[in-house]
DNA sequence: CCTCCTGTAATTTTTAAATTTACATCATTA
DNA sequence: TAATGATGTAAATTTAAAAATTACAGGAGG
């Protein structure tokens, strides 16, 4: 039914793995800090990224480090392991129409014609971009902070 | 952050002013009925679809009709009308990132960067289905049915 | 064996969505 | 012209979903 902040929070991880896991041991902690949410939900989303073998994370002693090149993240990936089913739950529909009416009874289906189409052209669309991508527009946007600042 | 039920439920009600709005008085309680949503609710959403032009409901006496061809109205207009800063509300982002940090200070930025893509290929998706469209599916569906309870 | 971390379940809080209640207003018609 | 049956909205309540918190078992490494 929606995009959740949770894939937000997702990419921020990655991001943050990807400049300072070799440097440092990335904590569910640290993220929290550095992402603004809070630990227990940071190690659900590592969790689900893990689990799809996007990361590893150090059990016990503790840090995250890409398990994975980044060009073959995409943000479908992400959406998914996130949220498993996250297909059917980005369009809401009214759950009791009127099995009395004509267009109660069938409005269910039509609808799904329609938004199977939108959910495939959505996934293509998530496919599309990368965390490479997503690397690459946080390091333009770091320089040209630095530049706007050296002003 | 999500296309809403909302969405579904002025589609529902579109279609039945299509179907019936002719040949009968299309109330909001009649709506609420074939619907299973509020009367209230049902309001809200013709208000909305009136105001774009879509509909016209007659005040005091009551009774919707359409307004505009069919293929003229598109499940971008009508989740525009519905939600007018649906775009923005599509995808969630984390609220509070730390300034503190290189990457909490940047995410927004690098997140806006795709998302907007994403937003732009999803209003696309969006504008490529028209109430046309889904009046067929519906009369396709009306078909399929009677066919299968004759057999 | 002590410390710091992960993994996960259960609860509580927060936020968003939907319903309900209430009532002013407007057209029709009896 | 008053009664009826609608719309249009605001405000309050209820419901449902998302996020945070609390709690704790278990592993790795000094």
């Amino acid at each position: 039914m929606h995009i959740s902040t949770k894939c937000s929070v997702a990419i921020h991880c990655l991001i943050f793995i990807y400049e300072y896991g070799e440097k440092q041991k990335v904590t569910s902690e640290l993220l929290s800090l550095s992402s603004g949410s809070n630990p227990v939900t940071i190690r659900n989303i590592l969790s689900a990224l893990k689990k799809d073998g996007m990361i590893s994370v150090r059990f016990g002693t503790g840090g995250a480090a890409l398990d994975c090149p980044p060009d073959e993240i995409t943000l479908y990936r992400i959406c998914r392991a996130i949220e498993p089913d996250f297909d059917s739950k980005l369009i809401g529909v009214h759950p009791m129409p009127s099995p009395l009416c004509p267009v109660g009874r069938n409005i269910h289906t039509v609808l799904d014609c329609s938004y199977q189409k939108i959910r495939e052209d959505l996934c293509e669309s998530l496919k599309k971009i990368t965390l490479e991508n997503m690397i690459s527009d946080y390091k333009g946007t770091l320089d040209n902070r630095k530049n706007y600042d050296d002003e």
